[in-house]
DNA sequence: CACAAGTGTTAGCATTGGCTAACAAAAATA
DNA sequence: TATTTTTGTTAGCCAATGCTAACACTTGTG
C-alpha cells in the first residue's frame, strides 16, 4: 500500500554499516536509528521475508543481491538529493536531513531529472 | 508521532475545492482524493476535533481561520515546489506530482532556501 | 563457576490511515 | 406520494510502525 518509508530506512542503514563493519547486527542498526531491539528485531523479520536480508545464525546480517540493489537505489538518491539541495543554497546539515525525507517519495522520473541537472 | 501527511492532504484539497465552489462536502473530497466516504468521514471528524474545519449541519465544510492557515501553507510549499522542480528541468506534471508527495516532509527551514531559490 | 551484561524475541499496546459492509437520513425523481 | 439515489456514519478489518515489559540465551568478567 505505501511506499514503505522504513523499509527503505532499514535498508539504508544497513547499507551504510556494512560500508564501515563487515559484521551487522541488529543492536547496531538499534544504535544507528535509535530505534528499540524489538522494533529493529521485527523490522529484520520482515527484511528477511522479503528477501531484501539473510540473518546468519550468529546474529549477522547480510544483504542479498536484490537487497543490496535496492539499497544502494536509496543511498544514491539521498546522495543525489542532497547535492541538489545544496546546490538550491541548503547548508550540509539541512541538505541532508531533508534528503533523508525526500529520498523516499520523489517518482524514478523525477530522480532521473535530479541527476541530469546535477550533470549539467 | 507523525507529521500527519494525510491531515495535510486533507487540508489542502478543502482549501482547493473551496476556492472554486464556496460548498464542500465530504462527497466532493472523496471525489477529489479518491478515498472512500468511511474514510473522508472519519477524517474529517479529526480535522473538526482539531478545530481545522467546522462542519454545518448541512454538510457543508468550512475551514477555521486555523485550517485555512495551516492549508495555505501546504498550498503555498506545493507551489513552491512545484515551480523549484520545473526550474531544475521537470515538466509540470512531474512537478507537482513530487510537489504533492515532497511536500508533507520538508523542513521549514528548507523551505525558506527554495523560496530564496525562487527569488533570486 | 556464577552472576551480570548484552542481544534477540514474544506478547501486546497505540496511532495512522486506508477499506468494506451495513444502516440511516436526506434529496431527487418517477 | 413512493421509490430510488445520494450522502454520511458506525462497526470492524488490516498493515505499517513505533513502544514497553518480560523472557531467554549468550557472552564476558570477577
Amino acid at each position: 500500500m505505501k511506499y514503505r518509508e522504513s523499509e527503505e530506512m532499514y535498508l539504508e542503514t544497513i547499507y551504510l554499516l556494512t560500508q564501515k563493519s563487515q559484521f551487522v547486527r541488529s543492536v547496531d542498526i538499534c544504535a544507528e536509528l535509535g530505534y528499540s531491539r524489538p522494533s529493529v528485531s521485527r523490522a529484520v523479520g520482515l527484511l528477511q521475508k522479503r528477501e531484501y536480508i539473510v540473518v546468519e545464525s550468529n546474529g549477522n546480517i547480510l544483504l542479498t543481491e536484490t537487497g543490496k540493489q535496492r539499497a544502494f537505489e536509496i543511498y544514491e538518491r539521498h546522495g543525489v538529493i542532497t547535492k541538489v539541495l545544496v546546490k538550491l543554497g541548503a547548508n550540509e546539515q539541512l541538505a541532508d536531513e531533508n534528503a533523508c525525507r525526500i529520498e523516499h517519495v520523489i517518482t524514478p522520473e523525477l530522480f532521473e531529472v535530479l541527476k541530469d541537472y546535477l550533470n549539467k
